[in-house]
DNA sequence: ATAATTTGGTAATTATAAATATCAACTTTT
DNA sequence: AAAAGTTGATATTTATAATTACCAAATTAT
């Protein structure tokens, strides 16, 4: 039976503005700023400068949050995990692409803080690839390595 | 042309007591005991109590040294990226295997910190085993993931 | 038009991980 | 049998990552 989202109950809708996200999470604003200078996270951005958080961001904030209050890994540690997700696997990255991808060759911070216009990923936008959204979950990282190495 | 190796030239040979090993690095005796109960490393030991590292043990601890000091990953971020290291892919584990190993479905810790005389590893020495023993230099990991994930 | 909010930046603070110091008991070496 | 080194454990110190506070300028909403 499909029933039909209504606006509220669709996660990736861009719904909330930093304050609003900084008080659910109970953090400040410069926090939320600094973790997407990380690179921990992507807001969107219409055409203005100004953020908007969906509920799965607030859901990838909370695991990273986990990760660093509960589970005391540093935010270069969450990077470095970051890094280790199969992108080339996910966006299906010829031998030869591998090979100019900066990404691909790093290991310290994860593929979208990379510069991509001259890589396979072109004009993509990471907050829409699978290899951002789909990975915040804790544990799931893992899960990914196992089912890609079979 | 195949050399034989000297003594000195085996990296694999324990040969260094706490307090060498302690001085070589330029940390204290203790730092290296806290290493050792977080499971980043595993010295040797003979019938004795007492600690023994090998040239190899030097190496990783200088990695583990830089991923701390230089990339600022915590203790407990490293722990949970050797968590990732694809055991069950290296030694072979069947799926029936993998349902029962805690280190399998662990991504906080390295899986030679788990019991495993119920599991396949069995009575194995992890300080011998490929999944401890090949990824203690920097970037391995990704490497290893990489080959793996073909 | 005015008020409220967000922007990016620097500087200061707080929290805590990482490392050190110290200890008596136990091993190993000479 | 004495000396040197190691063990594990607790308590303390240090270093610094993470966070907050504050700012004037720019943006958005009413």
């Amino acid at each position: 039976m499909i029933t039909e989202l209504n606006e509220t109950e669709n996660i990736n809708l861009p719904l909330f503005p930093i304050s609003s996200a900084a008080k659910i999470l109970d953090i400040s604003v410069h926090t939320l700023r600094m973790y997407e200078k990380e690179g921990l996270i992507i807001p969107f951005k219409k055409e203005s400068s100004h953020r908007l958080y969906s509920k799965a961001d607030i859901d990838r904030l909370i695991c990273i949050r986990k990760a660093i209050n509960e589970s005391k890994i540093s935010i270069a540690g969450i990077k470095s995990i970051y890094s280790l997700i199969p992108c080339w696997e996910i966006t299906k990255c010829t031998k030869n692409d591998r090979e100019i991808c900066e990404a691909f060759n790093s290991h310290t911070k994860p593929c979208w803080t990379f510069e991509h216009s001259n890589n396979p990923c072109g004009e993509k936008d990471c907050r829409l690839c699978d290899v951002y959204s789909l990975y915040s979950e804790c544990g799931k990282i893992k899960e990914l390595i196992t089912n890609c190495v079979k």
